[in-house]
DNA sequence: TCAAAAGTGTTTGTACTACACCCATGC
DNA sequence: GCATGGGTGTAGTACAAACACTTTTGA
């Protein structure tokens, strides 16, 4: 074996996959390069790993300065290797998805430069280097991952209605879930916790708020749903 | 962002859990170190990432080289970034875990080098590195993704008694599965195709031999235990 | 003919599905 | 009082769990 030194290392970025949830909608957030390779097309954003750091660290480098937030659920990947999916030269990618409450970063908005933006799911442009491999990798992650874990509440308020939780469930899933059956199941799961609350104001009869219960063994709960 | 080439990279080693089954027992395939950090210690065999190679071509370089065999299945598991993981200095470790059929790689168990050794899973030894938080999560992967995935039958010979499969399952699991349901289960999802031929020379009944389906539509598939 | 493993069927209970009615609210 | 969404109950069904008997083989 060579001494630990001669080795020549390829780089080493970390890309990520930013998921929000803006009126019944999944999105995800992009940004536009402003250098090359790929000047003006959109990509994820990503960061080259600094020696000292761990890639969680890079994870919140690349959300507090490129996209003003922080403190998000976050969670590994993949890793990508393909030789040629950088134009500079060989490059690995470690990559991270990232579920953001929008609400709480309203704030942040402002700071978000104008080259970064929420798209729709559905409706992703072209996208740089393999990035658009990366974006399909994780939302069919996050569409298994929520079926047997508490992963959406990440997306939603601290406190919800059950329409809210089940019309999210629907857009991940993308189906029809019956409303009546997905409550119920939500309920003696004891996945989410009826906090007594309404919420007040609106049009129709007031809906109970329910939040996630964080003391769950998750282990117990599994919706029956074949990922489509 | 600085130019591309002013980084400093951290070295990237390739990282593999082996698995196999021997005589109704998981094992996994460990190396003795010959040279420091961990030296005389046993450890998960692994390589540094060549510039111009994908992880799956340095998976195959470990397994002909260090270990004699080819053509397995691989999955990657995780990219573990601990900065003090290596004594030696910052090293990414990429990790891919294998299932073997031992049966298959008898020849090659001549070439496997003196200081690489199966281990039973229930009684491995500390290993170097962080290789232990690897191999649990190895484990914890191929015990989750067994009850939804045909990921077993690569532990096995191509022909195979319901008894034996369902012994892997036991094995693998931990836990005991009526035989008489599991049978019916694997049947009645198609995961199994009866041969017809019949095992021959043992001491009792003759049991019908099993191959795989390998035309199954894998989503339909799920086996309802829950993971312990 | 006996021991040991293999093959098969039935009953029972639970949990998911599908569906319909009443309730609260603002306009 | 009416339109709109929110809350709840029930019958039917399908599947998994639990369990016992018969069959085949070598010794």
């Amino acid at each position: 074996m060579k001494p630990f030194s001669s080795y020549k290392n390829p780089a080493l970025a970390v890309d990520l996959v930013v998921f929000g949830y803006h009126e019944q909608n999944l999105s995800v957030l992009l940004l536009n390069r402003k250098e090359a390779p790929f000047k003006d097309q959109w990509t994820l954003p990503g960061a080259f790993l600094q020696i000292e750091e761990t890639f969680q660290q890079t994870c919140s480098r690349i959300l507090k300065t490129k996209l003003g937030m922080d403190d998000v659920y976050l969670e590994q990947l993949f890793s990508f290797d393909d030789p040629a999916r950088d134009p500079r030269g060989r490059v690995i990618s470690v990559t991270y998805y990232a579920l953001v409450n929008p609400h709480k970063l309203e704030i942040a908005a402002g700071k978000m430069a104008n080259d970064v933006q929420w798209f729709n799911v559905k409706k992703i442009p072209a996208l740089g280097f393999d990035h658009k491999k990366i974006f399909d990798k994780a939302l069919q992650r996050l569409k298994s991952k929520i079926l047997y874990f508490p992963v959406g509440f990440e997306l939603l308020d601290e406190l919800f209605t059950m329409s809210e939780l089940h019309q999210l469930y629907e857009c991940i899933l993308g189906i029809e879930i019956d409303r009546r059956n997905f409550s119920r199941k939500m309920l003696v799961a004891e996945y989410v916790i009826n906090t007594g609350q309404k919420r007040e104001g609106l049009q129709n009869r007031h809906p109970e708020l329910f939040r996630f219960n964080k003391k769950l063994k998750h282990h117990n709960f599994q919706l029956n749903i074949i990922n489509p």
